[in-house]
DNA sequence: TTTGACTGTCAAATATTTTTTACAAGAATT
DNA sequence: AATTCTTGTAAAAAATATTTGACAGTCAAA
């Protein structure tokens, strides 16, 4: 990946309040934990798929969890 | 890709609504035609920034363009 | 009947996301 | 002190998304 993506979201945050570890939260969505930290720390965005599995474990909805940085 | 991505699109629905061609769109968020063509045939889902501009155009959320069949 | 705009397909190449494996360090527990 | 759980890093490989270029069919308009 060349840049950071415009999108910002609150996974650490929603994990963290829900007591999941990264690797809990990994197995939940059916990624690795190496993918929840990248995600986490922003250094590339998930594929919808994830995005979608992701909000649905915190029973939200993904704009709720992930933010568009108008460019 | 293995198999089609357990995702919905109305994305040529909204496309037609608003008279744009999957050139025009593709221009107007960015990817080709080949990947517009590609989404709206659910060959595969497109990457949360795409799905994002994608909405954008169409003046939408996230989840009124893209729906998540569950598993 | 030809031209242009639109949609579709296909294959190969490139880019990005995700996995796998391994190693390291801090905090909490025994 | 040793063990366990957690987070972090890194590099290579694998999987998936996207691009590029080319060719073809339909339809409406000129």
């Amino acid at each position: 990946m060349a840049k950071r993506p415009p999108i910002t979201n609150r996974v650490r945050e929603l994990r963290e309040r829900d007591g999941l570890s990264q690797a809990a939260l990994g197995q939940a969505i059916g990624v690795t934990r190496q993918t929840v930290i990248a995600i986490e720390q922003g250094r590339y965005s998930p594929s919808l798929e994830s995005a979608f599995r992701i909000s649905r474990v915190f029973h939200a909805g993904i704009e709720d969890v992930f933010g568009w940085e108008e460019e």
